[in-house]
Parts: C-alpha cells; sequence; structure tokens
DNA sequence: GCGTTAAAGATACAATATATCATATTACGA
DNA sequence: TCGTAATATGATATATTGTATCTTTAACGC
C-alpha cells in the first residue's frame, strides 16, 4: 500500500540519498531514484517484482527484471535500502535523512496485520543476550540483521475493537 | 554434504519421528519417512529440490516438486523439519529422538562456514530482551522462530590454521 | 571529440513455488 | 470383505523469483 509521504519530503528523501551516494562516489540515476522512490513511498517492503510493476507503470518506459534486480543490489550497498531476507522483499531505509550510522546491528519488526516495517537498532541487552547465547554453542555471531514479526500499536488497538 | 549419521542411529529417529507423528493422528509414510531421512543425513539445510534430487537419485521412481512441497509442509506440522525462511532451506529438527518440546522460542545458529546449524531454545534473557527492545516501538512480538548467523566452533579452528 | 568506465536494456534461462486435477492408497464401518 | 470416504501421491501446467550474458547507451576524464 501507499504511504502517506508528501512530495516534498519525498524531495527531501531523495536528496538525502544523492548526497550520500555522492559521498561513496556513487551515482543516484533517474533509474535508482525511481525505484528507491517507489519503496519510499510504500507502507510494506516490496518484491523485486512490485517495484518493476510500479515502476512500468509510472512511466511509459519499461525496464527489465535485471535492471530492477541490480539496481537494489546497488541501492542495498549505499545502504538506502534493506532486504528481509525472510520474505525476499525490500525496504527503503528509515535513516535516509537522519545523521545515522549502521554501526549497531538492525532489527526489523514486521507487522503480522499491516506488513508495516520497524527499523531498529540492536539495544545493549539484547545483543549480548543473543551473543551469549550462541556462545553456548561455539557460535560467533555475525549477522547485523534481524528480522522478528510482531503486531504494531496500531494493529493491536485495531484488534480490541472487535469487527 | 553428508553428515555422519550410522544407520542404527537414523532408524532410532525415524522410529521416533514415526511415533510423534502417530501421536497426531498422522502417518509417516514412506514418501515421507524419505524426505525425513535425506533431511536427517545431511549436514546442512537443504532446499526443497535438493531434497528432491536426493530422493530421485535414491530410487528409481521419480518424485514431482510438488510432492516434496508438500511432505516438507507435513513435516514441517509435526515439527519434524523446520523452515529456515532467510534462505528457503530445511533442516531436520535436533528434538526428534529426545523429549524435547518447541515451547521455547527456537533460535537456528547457521554457519557461514560451514553450513552447519545448531537448533537452539532461546535464553530467557533473549527473549527478554528482544521483547523489551520491540516493546519500545510498541510491538509486540509473535516470532517463534529467529534465524542468525555466525561461525561456528570448528570453523573458528579451522580458520586459525591458516590455509 | 574520443576512449574508458559505469549503467541500463534485451534476451534467455535457471531456480523456486503453487494450482489443479487425476490416481492410488488407506482407514473404517456396513 | 467390500464399498466408500478420507488421505496421500502423481502428473501436468504454470506462476514467481532470480541470474547469466551480451548489447547498447550514457557519463566522465582527458
Ligand atoms: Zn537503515
Ligand atoms: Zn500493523
Ligand atoms: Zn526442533
Ligand atoms: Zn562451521
Amino acid at each position: 500500500m501507499k504511504k502517506q509521504v508528501n512530495p516534498k519530503e519525498l524531495d527531501v528523501l531523495l536528496r538525502a540519498a544523492e548526497v550520500a551516494c555522492a559521498e561513496n562516489g556513487a551515482r543516484l540515476t533517474q533509474r535508482r531514484r525511481q525505484v528507491l522512490s517507489e519503496l519510499m513511498q510504500s507502507s510494506s517492503p516490496l518484491s523485486a517484482y512490485e517495484v518493476l510493476d510500479l515502476c512500468n507503470r509510472s512511466t511509459t518506459s519499461t525496464m527489465p527484471p535485471m535492471s530492477v534486480y541490480r539496481i537494489l543490489d546497488f541501492l542495498e550497498q549505499q545502504q538506502l535500502v534493506h532486504k528481509l531476507s525472510s520474505s525476499s522483499k525490500y525496504v527503503a531505509c528509515a535513516h535516509i535523512a537522519c545523521d545515522h550510522k549502521h554501526f549497531q546491528k538492525t532489527h526489523f519488526l514486521l507487522c503480522d496485520g499491516c506488513s508495516s516495517v520497524e527499523e531498529v537498532d540492536a539495544t545493549e541487552e539484547a545483543s549480548e543476550a543473543l551473543e551469549q547465547m550462541a556462545k553456548t554453542v561455539g557460535f560467533k555471531l555475525t549477522t547485523q540483521q534481524f528480522e522478528l514479526s510482531g503486531i504494531c500499536t496500531a494493529c493491536q488497538d485495531s484488534a480490541g475493537e472487535g469487527l
């Protein structure tokens, strides 16, 4: 579903993304901007083919699947987009316009109800507890990204209202 | 890769699986047994098609993909097999022959080096820390399964030996 | 402008997963 | 034991997701 992002806000995000790319010596081309823009305007993660359809719907030209995958890979490298491996879907980073860096491990909270996603940094406690747990079987964790399911506030509330 | 499971041990596991099914009013048919057996003998998670190939290699008859998916779904319901959503692969439950129940949330530790998997119950600390973290953004966790990557003991050791 | 590099397009195909209908096997009561 | 319903599997087609590879286009540095 479409998220409510006003054009002004969207533009700020895209400009920030452009700057972020430039800082890495990369370019946010038209196509890349288009893909990123669709993800930014979505309230839920999108599959590569969903992104593709949206892009092809919003312009006359048609992009091949290969391009979308390439572009999503690029955007992921730039940390402008994250790939949710549990669903093979993509989501725009929640920190494009702020000065947040991905220093901490990132947790994605996926709502079972409305498919919304929250991107949050791992707490010290969570990181510690997980590492400790892994240690009991000799594992040294490398994961930088965790995906958890749950029910968001809005869905918890609406569930109470009966239907 | 093939895991070292002696035939005796394998048989014990399969019998236990049979009993577990019976307790649920289900049957461990030949095909289901075959699929489960392949997973039990694998040292790493297998995709549905990998299971399919192994099955078709070990018998004259050929099974269609559909059957494998159906059987994997069945085995997953019986909790004899777990599906790793991050890789769309399947792994035999580590607790088929013991009296373990899946009461706690389960963590799967996936080795980046050798692809082995460890199935461990969540610690109280980890569960608590994750729930607490989710709570800060209003989420109520529902996930029963977590998938973490890391390096297993064996791979940590062999990494030290130089190559 | 011209050669070099990066990006995008085009085409083909591989890998993964599901829908649907037909057939076979099993369970179970008459 | 036979008939029937329920369960499980087979067969076929197709949808979905993801890559390989080669060509063309656009950007950049000189
Ligand atoms: Zn991010
Ligand atoms: Zn929700
Ligand atoms: Zn298990
Ligand atoms: Zn290992």
